[in-house]
DNA sequence: CGCCTTTGACCGGCGC
DNA sequence: GCGCCGGTCAAAGGCG
């Protein structure tokens, strides 16, 4: 832990919020093929992970950063009940990182789905002086619930059923690969999301949620409408 | 054609 | 006040 800690050389930023190991190798031997379309197995999907929860697998074996305790995920990925669930079972500190600062998950103002908030491209923003900037509105960034996830995978983008679209990257200082930016695709949701590589370990990649989705996970939607569309068709007889 | 990534510029916060 | 740094914007280009 120590070693990882260096100082200030942690200079991802990712403090005051809470970190969470995912395992790295597929937790099922066969994930839902529907859910990790273009993952390539090199590490387990969100959906895996959470219907290895919900299967009641064991925990990660030792080889893992930590083995969190079981957690009990929602039918949809709600980072929010996770984390809640997460701190109040006790998950043990991630080496080399901060640990878990319950965030306040902030329900009011915009209810972080406001998604008029982000008027991303083409928005309400005339670019006077090419608009945005950190703090929009003024206001130094809301507390936001926001959660950080590792993973160790050569693959930096983890498949975790929402479509995503990187807006900005930008290199970070003691830190020999950059930072990706990516915002939820879905009009009215403003979850964003932030890749990067640990400085220390660059095989591990720590994912920082910011928000929580105000909408179905789309590929989770995509898997189960042909099952819907057949019970439909069933209940009529 | 629509969606996405890339990339340089800009802005605000913060430390000195 | 100044400079550094992180976060965001938006134009341009790529891809299916």
């Amino acid at each position: 832990m120590e070693n990882l800690q260096g100082g200030d050389d942690e200079s991802h930023g990712l403090s005051g919020f809470s970190y969470f190991s995912v395992p790295s190798t597929p937790v099922l031997d066969a994930p839902p093929p529907s859910l990790s379309s273009e993952d390539d197995n090199q590490h387990g999907t969100l959906a895996s992970l959470q219907q290895a929860a919900c299967n009641g697998l064991p925990p990660l074996g030792p080889d893992q950063l930590a083995a969190p305790p079981m957690i009990n995920l929602p039918p949809m990925v709600d980072w929010s009940s996770l984390l809640q669930q997460a701190s109040l079972m006790g998950v043990p500190p991630v080496p080399g990182l901060q640990q878990a600062v319950v965030p306040q998950l902030d329900q009011s103002g915009e209810n972080d789905g406001g998604g008029e908030g982000a008027g991303s491209s083409g928005g309400g923003k005339e670019k006077a002086a090419k608009g945005g900037g950190a703090g929009r509105s003024g206001k130094k960034k809301a507390s936001r619930p926001r959660f950080a996830f590792q993973t160790r995978s050569a693959n930096d983008i983890l498949d975790d059923g929402y479509r995503w679209r990187k807006y900005g990257q930008k290199a970070v200082k003691n830190s020999a690969h950059p930072r990706s930016y990516y915002r939820c695709t879905h009009h009215t949701c403003n979850v964003k999301k932030q890749v990067q590589r640990l400085a220390k370990d660059t095989s591990i990649v720590v994912t920082t949620y910011e928000g929580v989705h105000n909408h179905p996970c789309e590929k989770l939607m995509e898997a189960l409408s042909p099952i819907l569309k057949q019970l439909q068709f069933l209940s009529q007889f």
